[in-house]
RNA sequence: GCCUCGGUAGCUCAGUCGGUAGAGCAAGGGACUGAAAAUCCCUGUGUCGACAGUUCGAUUCUGUCCUGAGGCA
């Protein structure tokens, strides 16, 4: 297989990856690959923070808005897609940037995550899930420790999600035992973390979230909440707290109080699963004074290794 | 000025008949391999307003002061 080159752009919300990657690819004349499981969704404008026409200044943009709402989706089509884009674009003459705060979809790129064709089925995941509500979660992971005592040793019983994944996956004969967390090193790619310190990163949370409120996110969830009900859209940080909103259970104070909570705890989950690759670089927004010598001392570190 | 009730974790408060303290929320740490903005696990972070006194020992009792709320003038 021919080596992918391709520049990753990560780090928590709202800590400037769509300004920062835009920047970075304008300067480096590559288009920007989105790793945002949130942002492929058509409709999600505001809520997600997706960039604007205006914000990407002509840098061509991929997988954001490629799906409705209530399509089904995962880091399997997610890998295969970027790849065959990153394949591309590197055919083409250009190391793209893929910017996004998703880890699972960022490593399903740098690390070895082999997926077969399988989808998804609806039919075995509600079976069990339905399982799970008439006994116990206690039940539902026995059956897994009977059927992959290895899988089960990972996880504990109360993790039901993963339980329920996991047996769809043996049902339908796709249930692969993985080498865990083996790095991708075929590819060839830089890795670029954004950081500040977690006060400032929690401001700039809450004043985007002030912000999206002013520019109609409530008329963005009333779509989402309604059209889509029960969608993973419809789940996403920004939407799901309205649903107390419209039934006249919360203001619009609340919820918005709400939205920067879980935006928070958002940030704080991102940071956990960022720190542990050591493979990032991280750079500090604020200690480089606008986002043009932020951008020259990304290019320059990436210079500097060789890419 | 006098009286009453408060001052304990980031917030709201509980408590210790004297042996340096605990709930909720907020927060922090961690996990993560086909739904991942999802899902799940772990953790109490503290000059107990300040200074003295009594005591082997004070956050707890006593005094003074500072401070907040209410009441009386």
């Amino acid at each position: 297989m021919k080596t992918r080159r391709f520049l990753v752009v990560t780090g928590p919300t709202a800590s400037g990856k769509t300004a920062v990657s835009i920047s970075l690819a304008k300067a480096l004349g590559v288009p920007v690959i989105s790793a945002d499981s949130m942002q492929i969704y058509r409709g999600c404008e505001i809520g997600t923070a997706k960039a604007t026409k205006d914000e990407m200044q002509n840098v061509p943009h991929y997988m954001l808005g490629i799906i409705t709402p209530d399509e089904p989706y995962s880091v399997a089509k997610y890998q295969q897609e970027a790849f065959s884009l990153i394949e591309r674009f590197n055919s083409e003459g250009f190391a793209p940037v893929v910017a996004g705060g998703t880890g699972l979809y960022i490593n399903a790129l740098v690390y070895q995550l082999n997926f077969g064709e399988y989808s998804s089925d609806d039919t075995i995941r509600q079976k069990y899930t339905q399982l799970a509500d008439d006994k116990s979660d206690k039940y539902l992971y026995n059956i897994l420790k009977q059927k992959d005592p290895e899988y089960a040793n990972l996880i504990v019983p109360q993790d039901t999600r993963r339980i329920i994944r996991r047996l769809e996956l043996l049902d339908s004969g796709n249930a692969e035992s993985y080498d865990f967390r083996q790095q991708n090193d075929t590819d060839e790619f830089i890795m670029i973390g954004l950081t500040m310190q977690r006060d400032v990163l929690y401001k700039r949370i809450e004043e985007r979230v002030d912000s999206m409120m002013k520019n109609g996110l409530e008329d963005e969830a009333r779509i989402i909440l309604q059209r889509y009900y029960g969608s993973n859209a419809a789940k996403a940080i920004g939407y799901k707290e309205f649903t107390a909103y419209f039934e006249g259970k919360a203001s619009l104070e609340q919820t918005a109080a709400l939205i920067k909570r879980n935006s928070r705890r958002y940030a704080k989950r991102q940071m956990t699963w960022f720190r542990r690759d050591p493979r990032i670089e991280w750079f500090d927004v604020y200690s480089y004074p606008c986002i043009e010598d932020l951008t020259d001392g990304i290019i320059s570190y990436v210079k500097r290794k060789g890419f």
